[in-house]
DNA sequence: CGAATGACGTCTC
DNA sequence: GGAGACGCCATTC
């Protein structure tokens, strides 16, 4: 286990946990965010260290706001429920309104 | 060590 | 403009 590979993990840790309650992001966003823009596989990867973290994975969605990695999850709508706890509309594993409560790391500044 | 895969995204045809 | 192929980077077999 080399560190530098959880520098990168470390640094969607980081974003991710910045992520506003009632939003969601995209992995591809994060990536970009930190420069790795076509490494949003790699965004997503590190989401399965994010276990034990602080890290709300399922604030974070695929570009298109479909719960993809919702199978990744303990139970089956654990992360659709999570979200429709926070007051964001899932319908069929997909996120409503994506455009409007989605997320971007730049508000950070 | 080489090949395959994965919680995605962008490019190309 | 829709559909398909490729790339990224790391982990796993």
């Amino acid at each position: 286990m080399k560190q530098e590979t959880l520098n990168f993990f470390d640094r969607v840790y980081n974003v991710a946990r910045q992520i506003p309650h009632g939003r969601v992001t995209s992995y591809g966003a994060i990536a970009k965010y930190l420069g790795a823009a076509k490494s949003a596989r790699m965004v997503g990867y590190a989401m399965n260290g994010s276990g034990g973290k602080d890290v709300p994975a399922h604030r974070v969605v695929n570009r298109k706001g479909l719960l993809t990695g919702k199978h990744h999850f303990d139970g089956t709508n654990l992360m659709q429920q999570l979200l429709e706890n926070e007051g964001v509309e899932v319908v069929d594993n997909q996120i409503q309104n994506l455009e409007k409560i989605f997320w971007d790391p730049s508000e950070l500044d």
